[in-house]
DNA sequence: TCCTTAGTTCAAAAGTTATTGAACAATTGG
DNA sequence: CCAATTGTTCAATAACTTTTGAACTAAGGA
């Protein structure tokens, strides 16, 4: 870890809320959920915002708990923290995650590269 | 009913979570939730706000699709829309709500009058 | 009819959030 | 060391959102 985190219980609703209320941020962490445990970097991201922009969004879900952005190297390791907001919040990512799985509307990640991961 | 509102189907994830990311409105929305079934009229929550700021945040609520507002005389009837949200986004409401109940942060609704319902 | 009550609308001002480009730092590979 | 890669910061601007007060409408009661 090296950039602030705001600890579990500094966690604050309406400010997640507000945070998930913004298409591109959703989809992020839409993203994030459906690759629980393998760690992104920012430019997974790029097919969404500009990289100048990404890194304000990607500030705004860390400074609001939603997800825990780790430097290693050059990269950002960005996972959500599923723990502490299931713990906070019972049921709420899950609620938010499903119906943003539902979501026709909400911009796609990685639909230019599906899985070259060979 | 006679002010617009949207279809259950047209309720949108990230509009709902914006509208909800504000405290003055996730308040209405808890106190909604505590009271069911009992339709509220706008007056109820003048101490989160003025009538002319309430009337934009009831807006909000109701283009979003988490109210429904009814005109009664000269009195808005306002309940939840707990039927729609549920079917749209299951669990959402329920934990949002839960959460809600447990933040200390958000301004309360009545702590004037406590029940003057005599 | 007149007055009150309940709430809306409008336009302005204030405040906040999102987006951009250029410049910067830090790490890593050659 | 040099260059490329990854991402941040900064300042400016654009775009929204919130708040306000004054003026308004519509219904209901005296």
């Amino acid at each position: 870890m090296s950039l602030p985190h705001p600890t579990a219980d500094q966690i604050s609703l309406p400010i997640v809320l507000a945070v998930l209320g913004d298409p591109t941020r959703l989809s992020i962490v839409r993203y994030l959920a459906r690759k629980e445990g393998v760690p992104m970097n920012c430019s997974k991201f790029l097919d969404l915002a500009s990289k100048t922009n990404l890194s304000y969004h990607l500030a705004k879900l860390r400074e609001a708990g939603v997800t825990r952005s780790e430097a290693v190297g050059t990269s950002r390791l960005i996972t959500l923290r599923r723990a502490d907001l299931d713990k906070r919040f019972p049921g709420l990512l899950d609620s938010v995650i499903a119906a943003a799985d539902g979501d026709k509307d909400l911009p796609a990640v990685g639909t230019a590269d599906i899985e070259l991961s060979a």
